[in-house]
DNA sequence: TTGACTGTATCGATCGTTTGGTACAGATGG
DNA sequence: CCATCTGTACCAAACGATCGATACAGTCAA
């Protein structure tokens, strides 16, 4: 018995380095793969390889796997939220709000330089623990599509809360089939938009 | 003098009982699976266990996880596809078309007794040897909503790829979010439509 | 010298799959 | 009628591979 005493544990918190560079390039390495591979589909030693470690090595900056996920999750509906409220800020009209929002959305879920936003649908894959430990941080970044759906003017046969539904998992869908080319992410939005906007 | 003739060649192809009750019943276990934990999150253990077998017993009845995965994505394509052709084949107004097949998939896709389209979307998840067996039946499937989008008069600031993609997408997305209480799958079909029709 | 960082090596669990064997149903042949 | 054979369907056990995770020793800058 080595450990009469319970030793330090210097990273007992589950905290490890919030802000290192080392840290940030796991989470868009971690990003890039589950994005692309599912979270089942990605292994600890894929997302090391892509930074250049063994997949034991990263538990020095990681807590577990499911850690590093439900931080990537948080943290990008978080910074995707603020952009969005940032986006929308300067417009009255309420249409001209929500395009601003989706525009904004479409550009984040099709930029490949940020830290995308895996799985945003879909997480059934996912154990009912750590589903848990999303549907906070997702509901809250759904209330501000809710908001601005609920200040539109909308005809009043069309149920908002399905409205709002189909907008956000088309956004949040686009990367499944969006390829660079002749279309711009800012384009894709406004695309998008025109079917949800009112005709006439 | 056993095989003078290679004989019927029965299952050369791979394919196990075709049509066996016991084939049906993983067919279905599998699809409900994949639904609901995606493929990398199914295990064949957990196959075996919802039809009574243990997790290697499946091995008399299907070739591997990944065949299983492929007839299943293409039957429930090829199956979905015929119904809805059925369903279109006495309409001739192009909107009254395109809603009936629409309403229909929505009816697909969230039937629980059916074997439902594990994946429509997000096969991302998948090894790319999967995807390309896959594409060939997808491709066809989505040719007739193609053509039922081809034949609308839309307003001409719309694009006509866009719009497909997106209506097939929402439909194929129904199921992550319907829960059966006070509308039904048919009524969400024509909701969801509401957004596509033509307004005003 | 210390503490942050990384490699080496390994753990137990689980993965998809294979194997050997068994129980049983129906044909076959003497 | 009985013995034998064949094929189907399944279980029990195990295979090698890989999973997430851990322990520990070495490296190296401060």
């Amino acid at each position: 018995m080595r450990n009469r005493q319970q030793d330090k544990k210097t990273q007992e918190t589950g905290a490890t380095d919030e802000g290192s560079a080392r840290y940030r390039e796991i989470l868009n390495a971690a990003a890039v793969l589950f994005a692309e591979r599912g979270y089942h589909g990605t292994s600890v030693r894929d997302i090391g390889e892509r930074v250049g470690l063994l997949g034991g090595s990263l538990y020095h900056h990681i807590k577990s796997k499911e850690a590093l996920f439900v931080k990537l999750h948080n943290s990008a509906l978080q910074a995707a939220g603020d952009e969005i409220e940032a986006a929308i800020a300067g417009l009255s009209s309420p249409w001209a709000r929500l395009e601003a929002a989706s525009v904004k959305l479409a550009e984040l879920q099709l930029d490949p330089a940020s830290i995308t936003m895996p799985l945003m649908n879909d997480f059934r894959q996912l154990t009912p623990e750590l589903q848990a430990q999303l549907i906070g941080t997702r509901d809250k970044f759904e209330a501000i599509f809710d908001r601005l759906v609920g200040e539109l003017n909308l005809p009043p046969d069309i149920d908002r809360k399905i409205y709002r539904i189909c907008l956000l998992t088309l956004l949040n869908s686009l990367w499944t089939w969006y390829r660079p080319g002749t279309l711009t992410p800012t384009e894709i939005g406004h695309e998008v938009m025109k079917i949800f906007l009112p005709r006439s």
